[in-house]
DNA sequence: AATATTACTTGCAATTCGCAAGCAACCTTA
DNA sequence: TAAGGTTGCTTGCGAATTGCAAGTAATATT
């Protein structure tokens, strides 16, 4: 799991977006954080699609290394560890619902909530704002 | 290059668009299409990045297989061929425009036009509308 | 003191990636 | 119409990454 020094591709926003989260599981990662207030590594890789240990402790060391999440222990609980979402991090809550809306849209079998997407279109403000202060209360 | 039947992980819509798109290139190749009116094989190859020949051919393989691009061949060359994204393609504009907003805001040191950020913010419905309806156009 | 939890590493086989070549179909030029 | 160039791929192969299983160290619980 050596950490490479990160190579530019170019200067594209969207490469570097993609330099840090193109990948088949950092998006979810930051689906469990963001969108289902997940905190611990447990949690984390409990979620359905099973995630292996070494690939999770690898994306949350990469995505602390971009800046994206935050690594604490847990004062109650010196074996916990965890992990926070930086306001670098909370600023991809857009880009989750976007992609979120986007596949409740076109997969004919999502498991979304019927609501969700009509609710999205309706108030996109709205739902983005509910989901970033529910991060920064607790 | 053996397409295998897309298992698929789970039914959350986050999840259903990386099965997609969930890797380093397929966004770079959307963002071409869709953001820089991209049609033919070789301006998708020539892109910064440098993708490879058999990636870029794999990848336009599974986005047509997804739906998300059309293939057709030039009627002016038969040599050539024209990709096209769908409207299944054409609504991932504000998932790319999202992380792009992103990235320009987060990399201090990123190529995005200074008035990128500003301009998608005040007024996004507009910057959206203007890359859905060059696609449509031609 | 013994056992259980939590958050990881480590090993290794299997898949995927990326570079370089090759190739078939089509067009252009002479 | 023959020769050469272009375009959109495919093929081979070494290197990197993934995913499963099995550890392990540091706590916490009983």
């Amino acid at each position: 799991m050596a950490r490479k020094t990160a190579m530019r591709r170019t200067g594209c926003p969207i490469n570097f977006g993609l330099e840090i989260f193109g990948d088949r599981w950092t998006l979810l990662i930051l689906r469990d954080l963001l969108l289902q207030n997940k905190r611990r590594f447990q949690e984390l890789l409990n979620s359905d699609e099973g995630i292996a240990t070494n690939i999770l402790a690898d994306r949350l060391k990469r995505l602390e290394a971009a800046g994206v999440i935050d690594r604490s222990s847990d004062p109650a609980d010196g074996r916990k560890v965890i992990y926070r979402a930086t306001e670098k991090g909370v600023a991809l809550v857009p880009v989750l619902l976007e992609i979120a809306a986007w596949g409740a849209t076109h997969d004919a079998k999502t498991d979304a909530p019927a609501d969700f997407v009509p609710g999205f279109k309706a108030d996109r403000a709205g739902t983005i704002a509910a989901f970033t202060a529910r991060l920064r209360d607790d």
